[in-house]
DNA sequence: AACTTCATTACGGGTTTCCGGAATTACCTT
DNA sequence: AAGGTAATTCCGGAAACCCGTAATGAAGTT
């Protein structure tokens, strides 16, 4: 089994369920942190003391406090330690359970597990840990599409930008400007009016207003 | 200290947490559920058996799985908990920090404690306990400005609809039809075009899906 | 080089929204 | 009942958005 694991995750309550699952899972060697920077800092020392975690599980959302982070949040984490640490193993464990979210993070970031915290949140925490020990890929039944339904998959990273530009109040031909300044591929008015358009279709949004607030909901934005 | 107590939330690990803190309490009769509805039949049954409970700690989000519930949300179970039980003492724990839900739940169901779940929840939990056993009011840190900040206030179930049903996609020529045939108060066009200018500049928005996006943000809509 | 295809851009007219001001109505005070 | 204030409604022009079509441009094919 694992030898050296890092669990991080703000809510001490979270944390001590955690632990209990670890150790009748016979992980001896369990220590926690409750911010991503330590997280960072712990495993990069890890490597440095010829001592490396071989797993991390870890939430998603971190509350913010008086301390400045450089990783606020799980995602950021995950991010970096992807780049610098390719093969050590991750398990997400967050109460988040919309798809365009965990696909994101399946995809990009290749997670080795994705677990939702929920009312069979530890058994199935638990079973992530063997399956990811198999050097399988586990995710929870609920967001388990997330893999094969491919439904909103053509969505690029030039329509979440575009609504998230939308979201914080710019005009269409704000937007516009803005694109051509910085050099962003269709930048005209006109083609942001036909992606805004397709978008539109896809979710069957009634109007501009409508199709924010679902980007909003499903968590793309 | 507090005779018998009820944990309503559907994390199997927080509620170790809470059990685990109870204890150093003192509090020897505390019992747990994972659903709101299991909740409401406990607390109506100790009444029935001339055992009422005399606390309850309750999350407010809970997951929906293939169980339908008659109150799906920590919300519903106070709202009607409050009516029909008013001396029961409430404290709710949960990650939610956004002041305008909170507000909204300590002003309209006057719970006796709003403890934020975070690195500091239990401790805080720990001290509500105290605190509302002494007929006092507690409220996390972060969000104690929820009580005495009025500065948005001034905003009302008619300006809360508008939003979500400018959310919903509906243009606000349907808007105004719609609260015509509802008899819903100001129902013209107009007015509904000066209401939303008037949220506009309190949120500083530029426009309307800048201030949907803003109503969602900070959980009034 | 001519052709096809597809993405991007440009344009025009209709609709919705935005933003004043003015008229009307509702309600409260005296 | 008269008067005053605030809310609501009506109106009109400017701006933004919507939507279809046509023009332009950048590939790759033969």
């Amino acid at each position: 089994m694992f030898k050296k694991v890092l669990v991080a995750d703000d809510l001490g309550s979270i944390n001590l369920g955690v632990l209990t699952i670890a150790k009748t899972l016979g992980l001896n060697n369990v220590e926690r942190v409750e911010y991503c920077d330590d997280a960072y800092l712990r495993i990069k020392k890890g490597i440095l003391d010829k001592d490396p975690y071989d797993l991390l599980i870890t939430d998603l959302s971190f509350k913010e406090d008086h301390r400045t982070q450089k990783y606020p949040s799980g995602e950021d984490l995950i991010k970096v330690l992807r780049k610098e640490i390719p093969n050590l193993k991750i398990i997400v464990y967050s109460i988040e359970d919309r798809l365009q979210k965990v696909r994101r993070l399946i995809s990009q970031y290749n997670v080795n597990a994705y677990v939702c915290k929920g009312r069979k949140g530890l058994e199935e925490l638990s079973k992530a840990v063997k399956e990811v020990y198999e050097d399988r890929v586990f995710t929870s039944q609920q967001v388990s599409q997330a893999l094969t339904n491919k439904t909103t998959l053509d969505i690029d990273d030039f329509d979440i930008l575009l609504l998230r530009n939308l979201a914080l109040g710019k005009s269409q031909e704000e937007i516009s400007l803005d694109f051509k300044q910085k050099k962003i591929s269709p930048c005209s008015l006109s083609s942001i009016e036909k992606r805004l358009n397709k978008l539109k279709i896809q979710f069957s949004a009634n109007n501009t207003i409508h199709l924010v607030a679902i980007g909003k909901d499903i968590g793309l934005i």
